[in-house]
RNA sequence: GGUGUCAUAGCUCAGUUGGUAGAGCAAAGGACUGAAAAUCCUUGUGUCCCCGGUUCGAUUCCUGGUGACACCA
């Protein structure tokens, strides 16, 4: 029996170098799970595998994306599969490691097969809420599909939107596609997460920041501002940044912000992890 | 040593004409199915520096401490 080991934590836990170690001793390359170092021009902000890093072991989904390209959970389950598939041919172990909740999920239990919007639906969805507001567009999905306005988030404009735009472009339920059946895998599958006191935790993710905006963060965030729309960019630290190319933030502000908002983003990801039983946790 | 100002949440402070208190920041908890480092929801932490006095009642007024700061010696 084939098996992938699942690598998981908190950003800033410590997951690279564990991953290293690891993927060494068992002869495997690394499979990241971080949605967005999957992006080539985010090596400072997403503290990307260096180069020195991925010489001493294989990486995959690192740095493949433009900045402008779409991407997704669900075409990262896809993609990851079918890299399993291949891998598995010569390796009986392989590691997969990163943070990004949605992404390990999707390879270790599956997305529902939603298909994916088109830009046109997508931008009439925009506009209406432009034109109309959230509660027009909620009163609508309650028409069209009531079981799923019953559960959803009635402030959440994101699922409302896109729950509207799979209504609309399929003529079905949303709620029709979300079988929530988990998806057999051909392999085994076991978690490890990596786990620190949380003082040390968010010491770390203070330190961490302070050494990319010595790394020369907020030059890699000004080669980016033509793009800030993109949604690769809709991430912690760029958001920020932009703000003080803008002028509207200084420095100092920006990167206090920064940690903070990486702060928060770890203790989602440690929400998320906490209900997930079969994850063996290691205390770093 | 003298005079003055201040002492309230983890931090910076507001406030109560005497009825035991609230903002910002920091923080805590949660949701999550094709944009997920996204998006969204919830929460307030307190010997109001200490001892005493006045008062039905003191964090608030008064005496005395203690500490910090400023100025004068």
């Amino acid at each position: 029996m084939k098996t992938l080991i699942v690598l998981l934590g908190p950003t800033a836990v410590g997951k690279t170098d564990y991953a290293l170690n690891l993927a060494e001793q068992m002869g495997s390359p690394i499979i990241n799970a971080d949605s967005r170092q999957l992006y080539r021009d985010l090596p400072i902000g997403t503290a990307a595998p260096t180069a020195a890093q991925q010489a001493r072991v294989r990486h995959y989904f690192v740095g493949t994306l433009g900045i402008t390209d779409y991407y997704s959970a669900a075409r990262y389950e896809a993609d990851v599969l079918q890299l399993l598939e291949e891998l598995f041919q010569t390796h009986d172990r392989l590691l997969l490691s990163g943070g990004s909740m949605m992404y390990i999920d999707g390879v270790c239990n599956g997305i529902d097969d939603i298909p994916t919007i088109h830009e046109e639906t997508r931008s009439i969805l925009r506009q209406r809420l432009a034109e109309e507001g959230l509660p027009r567009l909620a009163a609508e999905l309650k028409l069209l599909d009531p079981e799923y306005y019953a559960t959803v988030d009635l402030k959440n404009t994101k699922r409302i939107v896109h729950a509207l735009e799979v209504c609309y472009q399929t003529g079905r339920t949303f709620t029709s596609f979300r079988t929530s059946t988990r998806k057999q895998r051909s392999f085994d599958i076991q978690k490890i997460g990596l786990r620190r006191q949380r003082a040390d935790l968010f010491d770390r993710i203070n330190r961490r920041v302070d050494q990319m905006m010595a790394d020369g963060f907020l030059d890699e965030a000004r080669r980016l501002l033509p793009f800030r729309n993109e949604n690769a960019l809709n991430t912690v630290g760029y958001k920020e940044l932009f703000q003080v190319l803008d002028g509207t933030w200084d420095l100092p502000f920006a990167v206090e912000r920064i940690k903070k908002n990486t702060r928060v983003y770890a203790k989602k990801q440690m929400t998320w992890f906490a209900h997930d039983p079969e994850i063996n946790w290691i205390d770093l």
